[in-house]
DNA sequence: AAATAAAATGCAAACGTTTTCATTTTTGGT
DNA sequence: ACCAAAAATGAAAACGTTTGCATTTTATTT
C-alpha cells in the first residue's frame, strides 16, 4: 500500500497537552499514575481529553513500557461451554484490571498452538494461560525465551512444571467413581476422550482406575470406551453399549458425555437411574437442568478464571518474579438424579 | 516501577540484519512482501532469523504503518453455544488472514459497550465487528471518529446503518411459525427474550407475530412470555405454563429455550410431538441430538464468522472506502421430531 | 521570610519497526 | 559488451508514547 491511514485528525498526546497548557509529560504521567499530578493540572487535562475525544494509543506506550496490556488465552475451543465459561469470567475480570484478552483455539491440536504462541508473541502479550500441562516443547521454549508470564490453568498437580491454576481432575474423577461404588455398582462402563496430549483426561481416567483398583474391582478392557467430548458421538456409542451389553452405571469424562448418554438411554426408555446411573464431571452450566438432573463433580470454571486473570497480572506487574505456585481448587460430588442405589 | 522489562536478549530486526549481512530494511520487507527480497537474501535472513530465534514485534511495526492486525469482536457473551461458535470461526478465518482477535463481552449491556469500544480502540484495532444493530450512540461516534471498518452480524436488515452480514432473525421467526400452523397449530405460545436493546429478539418476536396475523390467527397476550436465554428460566416457565394451561404448540425465540422447554415437557411427562410441538430457532451444535431431535430454523453461525473475517479484513485494506454492503444468508427450517401435526 | 525538603513538571532520548527516497545491482535487448 | 529499465537494497526519518534526569514550583520548618 502507498501510503499509511491517515490519522484523520485524531488527537495525539502532544494535542491534548498543548491545548492543557502542560507537558506531553505530564498527560502521560495522568494517564498511568494519576496521582502524580496535582488536581488542578488534572482537572484541565481531563477538558482538554474530553474535548478533543483524546484516545490512547497503548501501542504506542509499549513500545516503550514493554507492557502491552494484552493477555494471551489459549484454549483447546470455545465451543465447550466450560471453556467458554472460563474464557468469559478470565476476560471480565482482567478488564478490572485494565487489560484485554487475547485469545485462540488450538482444536486441541498442540503442533497448531506452536504457530499460536509465536503469533500471542509478535503481539506482545504480557502473560499468557495455556490451558493443562501439555504443551509443544517449542512453544514452551519461545515462552521462556520472552521470559513471560506463563499459566497452566484447569488441571492441578503436584508435579506441574508450570505453574498452575485448577482442580485435580484425577480427584474429580475418583470422586465420581467412588460414588457409583458405594451406591453398589460393580459393572461400570467409562467414557473417556483420547488422551492423548490431553493431562486432563488422562487424569480422569487414572483416578477413575485407581479408585476401581483400591475397590478390588476388576475392569474389563470393553468398558473403557475411548469417546470424544461430543454429544452426537457419545449418544451413538451408549447406544450401542446398552443394546449389546448394559452396564448398570457409565461414569462420563465430562458432562457432554453424560448428555450425551442421557439421550441415549432416553431414546432407548432406559430408566434413568433406575435401570442406569449416570455420571459426569463439569457441571456445566446446564446439567442442573437436564432431566433427570445430571449427577456429577463441580469444577469451579469460573473461580479459576478469576483467579487466572488476578495472578497473571501479578505475574506480570512483579516481572515474572514471584516462586512458582500451583493452586488447587477443590472440586465437588454433586448428588442429583441421575444416579441410584443397585439395591432398588 | 523503576525500570522497563530487560528485553532479556531478545534480539530485534536489526541484530538479524547484521547476521544475515543486509540492513533492517531488507529484513522488514522481508517479512512483509517477501516477494520484494531476492531469494539469495531470503535465505540469508531465514536462516539469521532463525538461529537467532526472532520474534518480530508487530506492536513497533504498527506504530508506523497503523495497522496492528488485530480485530475486535464484542459479543453479548460467551455462554451461549452459538456465539461462542461464531467466535471461534470468526477467530478462525482471521487466522487464515494473519490477523487476530481481540474478542470481548458486553454482557447484552450497551453501555458497558461503549468502555468495551474505548478500551479495543485504545489497543488500535483494525476494525471491529458488534452483533447486532443496536449500540449506544457515544460507541458509534468513536468508531467513526477513528474511520475504522465497523461491521454488524448476526441479523440482516434492510434498512441497516452498518454494513452487515447476518441472515433475516425476522424470516426465522416466519418460518418457524408458518411451520407451526401449517400443521395445523392454532394456540401457540411464544417465549422471546427481552427486546430491549436486542434488534434480533425484536425481529423475532416481529415475525412471528407478524406471521400470525397474516394467517388471521389472534394471539393472546398471555402467549407471550418473556423468558431470558436460559435453560432454567425457560423450564421454569414452560412448566407454569403447561400446568395452568398448555397450548398445543410453543415456539422459542432460541434452541436453549427450547431445550428449557422440552425439559418441562419429560418432567412432566408430556409426550413430544404427541401433545405438544416445540420449535427453536438457531439450530445449535447439539440440537439434532435432543430426545425428540428439535426442529428449529439454522442461522449460518460459522458461515456469518467467516464471512465476517473475510469481510472485514478486506475492508481494512482497502481503507474502509468500499460502499456498505448488506449480506443477506439464508436460514432454512430443519424439521426434526419435536413438531408434528394436530390431526394426529 | 529564608532555607530546606518534597512534589510536580518539563526536556529529550529512547522503544523497534516501517517507509520514502536515493543508490546500487541485476536484467534484458541489441 | 553496452545501455536503459527494472529490481533490490540501504540510509534515515518517522510513528506516539514513556521515563530518567533536570528543573521549577509548592509545602514545611525554623
Amino acid at each position: 500500500m502507498s501510503r499509511a491511514r491517515s490519522r484523520k485528525g485524531a488527537p495525539g498526546i502532544v494535542e491534548v497537552a498543548k491545548r492543557a497548557g502542560v507537558s506531553p509529560a505530564t498527560v502521560s504521567r495522568y494517564y498511568n499514575s494519576p496521582d502524580v499530578v496535582r488536581s488542578g493540572t488534572r482537572q484541565r487535562i481531563e477538558q482538554a481529553a474530553s474535548d478533543l475525544g483524546y484516545i490512547r494509543d497503548r501501542m504506542a506506550g509499549s513500545l516503550h513500557s514493554r507492557y502491552s496490556g494484552t493477555m494471551g488465552l489459549i484454549v483447546p475451543t470455545l465451543n465447550h461451554a466450560i471453556f467458554a465459561e472460563l474464557a468469559e469470567s478470565f476476560s471480565r475480570q482482567l478488564n478490572t484490571h485494565e487489560r484485554t484478552m487475547l485469545i485462540a483455539c488450538n482444536n486441541y491440536n498442540l503442533d497448531a498452538e506452536v504457530g499460536i504462541v509465536r503469533s500471542l508473541l509478535e503481539r506482545r502479550i504480557d502473560g499468557i494461560a495455556l490451558i493443562g500441562q501439555d504443551h509443544a516443547d517449542p512453544a514452551l521454549r519461545m515462552l521462556s525465551v520472552r521470559d513471560i508470564p506463563v499459566l497452566s490453568l484447569w488441571n492441578h498437580r503436584d508435579d506441574a512444571t508450570l505453574p498452575s491454576i485448577g482442580a485435580s481432575n484425577e480427584q474429580a474423577a475418583q470422586l465420581a467413581t467412588q460414588h457409583l461404588i458405594d451406591l453398589g455398582h460393580r459393572d461400570i462402563a467409562f467414557f473417556f476422550s483420547d488422551t492423548e496430549g490431553n493431562d486432563r483426561a488422562r487424569d480422569r481416567k487414572n483416578g477413575a482406575l485407581q479408585t476401581m483398583a483400591n475397590n478390588t474391582i476388576p475392569v474389563d478392557e470393553q468398558r473403557i470406551i475411548r469417546c470424544a467430548y461430543n454429544i452426537k458421538l457419545a449418544k451413538e456409542h451408549a447406544i450401542r453399549l446398552i443394546e449389546q451389553n448394559p452396564p448398570s452405571a457409565v461414569l462420563c469424562g465430562n458432562d457432554i458425555i453424560a448428555q450425551g448418554v442421557l439421550y441415549a438411554a432416553l431414546s432407548l426408555k432406559i430408566k434413568v437411574p433406575q435401570q442406569l446411573s449416570v455420571v459426569g464431571i463439569g457441571d456445566f452450566t446446564n446439567s442442573a437442568d437436564m432431566v433427570p438432573s445430571l449427577t456429577t463433580v463441580r469444577l469451579p470454571a469460573n473461580r479459576i478464571g478469576q483467579l487466572a486473570a488476578d495472578t497473571i497480572v501479578a505475574m506480570s506487574v512483579s516481572r515474572n518474579c514471584l516462586p512458582i505456585k500451583h493452586t488447587r481448587l477443590d472440586c465437588k460430588l454433586i448428588i442429583r438424579d441421575s444416579t441410584g442405589s443397585t439395591r432398588n
